[in-house]
DNA sequence: ATCACAGCGGAGACTATGGA
DNA sequence: TCCATAGTCTCCGCTGTGAT
């Protein structure tokens, strides 16, 4: 095996420190370096090795592989992957009741024909990453042609075996019910593996949806991991680059398929040490923290949904020093804030929100006063100052209908301030 | 005792978005 | 091109409060 590994590095031509070697597996491998192997019908056109690939066959057929072990020490933007084995414990939070190490998640990532879920799209390439012996490992197969893919399948059920939890970037929508598919057209059984999904899709939404512009992966790992990807052949590339190479049979065009399924990978990794540090409260230790202050208080709202309810108050605590933050991002903690019975600092929250937009009186102050309003009503009986809230409110309200037309919404708005000023009124002269 | 209203929370509809 | 997910919005019913 290790003069395998030797012939490998040969072939890059570098000693870098990542290998690219054959792992221990129950698949025969053919290489090109082999000369007696050279005359069999299966053997490998001479371009593949230029970049690590090699024939892996198995009872079903054979398919192409690549294998990448990254050492520990190893840095993907900010985080190293040896953080994994820290991170990985929080990722429970995802299925409570469970509990998680870095040794039992799968990642997966797939490069296909198109977008489609349907029986014409099928997974070309399928890279899989996990934790070994001391090496994040990344294996990636390849099929030349369809009558490959059942082999390819065969090669992946095998593995899936081994992990219980299956990390992706929108898999449980895209990746995971594609493989299911595959499995199930190519005759290997449905529901063969039943995996904890951890889609860091859906946290990255909830975090960053308004602070960055986008969620998609590459977005995210630049702006928020520090990942900078050079010459980075994007995914929609990938359908035509394989097309071409079915057309031409020259594999060149698919090594920057490779490292780009190579880098989702470790992005993966990335996100998945970034979301296991915050669900560990490891928050300060290990990562920066958000400089932008909704970005706090929705890591915050984060992990409290995750059932992690003792660790937001660091960040909501951070948040709560910032001199200026947009209205409507005081009023989202102010919600929470309300909702936890925590009036003390809601109140507060909707002062800001309304201090804040002194010269455009916008939706989030609006809904601060009217907050406040009920606040001094009914929790303070203080009517005269509920009264002066919704006063505020009317009068923007009544303001913004002058300059925009008046539509039912609008209308019903304004019909809702004007009762509530008038019952209050009522109650104010009551107490008199 | 009865009624009206406000507020709240749950359910369901709708929408935007990511994956190649 | 499709669809799971999460956020937003709307509707409805429940509860508490205050007025009659």
């Amino acid at each position: 095996m290790s003069s395998m590994r030797d012939r490998m590095n040969r072939l890059r031509g570098e000693s870098t420190k990542v290998d690219i070697v054959a792992e221990e597996t129950n698949i025969e491998f053919k290489s090109l370096a082999e000369p007696d192997q050279a005359e069999h019908p299966d053997r490998l056109s001479p371009g593949w090795a230029a970049f690590g690939v090699e024939l892996a066959t198995n009872e079903t057929g054979s398919f192409l592989r690549r294998v990448t072990r990254y050492p520990m020490d190893y840095r993907h933007g900010l985080h190293a992957l040896q953080e994994l084995y820290a991170a990985a414990p929080g990722l429970a939070a995802f299925h409570p009741s469970e509990q998680s190490a870095a040794e039992q998640i799968l990642f997966l990532d797939l490069e296909t024909t198109g977008l489609g879920v349907g029986a014409g799209n099928v997974p070309f390439m399928v890279g899989i990453g996990y934790m070994s012996k001391g090496h994040f490992v990344i294996e990636q197969t390849l099929i030349r042609h369809p009558a490959e893919e059942r082999a390819m399948l065969m090669y992946l059920a095998e593995k899936l075996q081994q992990f219980s939890f299956l990390s992706t970037y929108n898999g449980k929508t895209f990746d995971w019910p594609l493989v299911e598919s595959r499995f199930i057209m190519n005759g290997l059984g449905r529901k063969m593996w039943e995996p904890k999904h951890l889609d860091f899709l859906h946290p990255a939404r909830s975090i960053w949806r308004n602070t960055l512009v986008s969620c998609k992966l590459s977005h995210v790992e630049e702006e928020r991991l520090g990942i900078e990807r050079v010459d980075d052949v994007p995914g929609s590339l990938a359908p035509q680059l394989y097309f071409q190479y079915l057309a031409d049979g020259n594999p060149a065009p698919l090594e920057g398929v490779f490292k780009h399924n190579e880098t989702d990978m470790l992005s993966l990794a990335s996100l998945a040490i970034r979301f296991g540090h915050l669900l560990n409260g490891n928050i300060e230790a290990y990562i920066p923290l958000p400089d932008e202050p909704e970005e706090m208080v929705r890591t915050g709202l984060w992990l409290e949904r995750m059932g992690r309810k003792e660790l937001p108050s660091q960040l909501f605590d951070l948040f709560m020093s910032i001199q200026h933050s947009k209205p409507s991002t005081l009023v989202k903690l102010a919600a929470r804030d309300k909702k936890a019975g925590n009036w003390g600092r809601a109140v507060l929250l909707w002062q800001k929100a309304i201090i804040h937009s002194p010269t455009h009186f916008g939706p989030a102050a609006h809904e601060a006063s009217i907050e406040l309003a009920m606040y001094y009503e009914h929790k303070l009986k203080n009517y005269d100052s509920a009264l002066s809230y919704v006063n505020t409110a009317f009068e923007h309200a009544l303001h913004q209908s002058s300059l925009f037309r008046a539509d039912t919404k609008r209308k019903a708005e304004l019909e809702a301030l004007r009762n509530r000023i008038a019952r209050l009124r009522r109650k104010a002269l009551k107490t008199i």
